[in-house]
DNA sequence: CTGATTTTGAACCGACCAATCCAAAACGGA
DNA sequence: TCCGTTTTGGATTGGTCGGTTCAAAATCAG
């Protein structure tokens, strides 16, 4: 063997998720990745390739992590809609806390930014978009079930209103829309469920 | 007076609009306006000062013709519902298209992409916001007065959810949902309204 | 300790960035 | 026609971009 590397690999892309997050791709520098990592550029270079592929794992990371967030959400023993008032509860608070941290959703970010001119990109979203469809899809097919929700209902197209849901709140809260907007959008949507 | 102008500023902002539109505004390079508007360097900077101003001059315009169009469309004599229905029909079909000229909407793309770090920008979106927000709260308040929308719900909280429905069937087909999925959550919405 | 192997920091690369400068060209008014 | 004013194209600015190179430093097996 020879010499080893002194940081944690999946700290680092922890660290690059956080700037990618916060002001987008291309906004982002090789050097602002440095100054996120604390790494000097060879070994950013050396680890990841390429400012798109340290940008990959970053997105994928991301996605993961929210993606088990939902599920764990949504898991829990509660009716269906009880439980998506949960999660757009989750969105409204997450969205309202000021402008403090207010960079939105790395997903709906990457999505807007750069899934029209970057294909790998783009598959990436559609993989995750089809794997938080499937959950929401299960949670209202177990509200069918349940009496929860009305039987005539296709769980699908709720899960894809959910989702959508979900990005128009994060959308609104970047173009101004107070809390109480944001809320009124949440009860709004749940009234179609 | 002295030599005049060669161009037409208002088809200059125009170009600069698509051009924006199309790649965003970091991915935006003076050069690209250059090529887009068919105008010198120094004609652009004599003219708009910089690429930042440009820019929101670009932004005014679109969004002065999107809330006119939203104005004329939902001005129509028809019932309110089917106003509304006639609007995210119109988006769906928009983001529906193919990839083709897949750019989404520049609302919110600089929504995403801008409003966190350019408090200009975020101030024009949040206008814009605002009037668009008012003209389909009268929707509805005209609806209620017809009986077409139930008398106890809030028109502006429906106006609300309108707006963050858009944005979400927009975000969707920028994830990759197909044009099936961006009808469904245009007909749930409608359920909800 | 030696030698093979890898990481690391710093200097460096050409390309491109937004923006400026300047002199030549093009007009309007006289 | 000629002057004052403005526009225009092209060269240029200093700076930053993503990415590479290279030698020194660090570690391992032997």
């Amino acid at each position: 063997m020879a010499r080893p590397r002194k940081f944690d690999e999946e700290r680092a892309v922890d660290a690059a998720m956080e700037a990618f997050w916060t002001a987008g791709y291309e906004a982002t520098s090789t050097q602002d990745l440095c100054e996120a990592t604390g790494l000097g550029r060879s070994s950013i270079y050396n680890t990841f390739h390429s400012k798109h592929e340290l940008f990959r794992r970053a997105l994928d990371r991301y996605m993961a992590r929210r993606t088990d967030e939902l599920s764990g959400l949504l898991e829990e023993d509660r009716p269906a809609r009880a439980r998506v008032e949960a999660l757009l509860s989750r969105v409204v608070a997450e969205e309202a806390t000021g402008y403090g941290d207010g960079r939105g959703c790395l997903y709906v970010n990457t999505a807007v930014e750069l899934a029209a001119r970057d294909a790998e990109v783009a598959r990436e979203l559609e993989r995750d978009y089809a794997r938080r469809l499937e959950v929401l899809t299960a949670v209202f097919e177990s509200g069918r079930r349940d009496g929860d929700i009305a039987a005539d209902r296709d769980a699908r197209a709720l899960a894809h209103f959910v989702m959508a849901t979900v990005s128009g709140i994060r959308v609104a809260a970047r173009a101004g829309a107070d809390a109480a907007a944001l809320r009124a959008i949440a009860r709004t949507a749940l009234d179609a469920i």
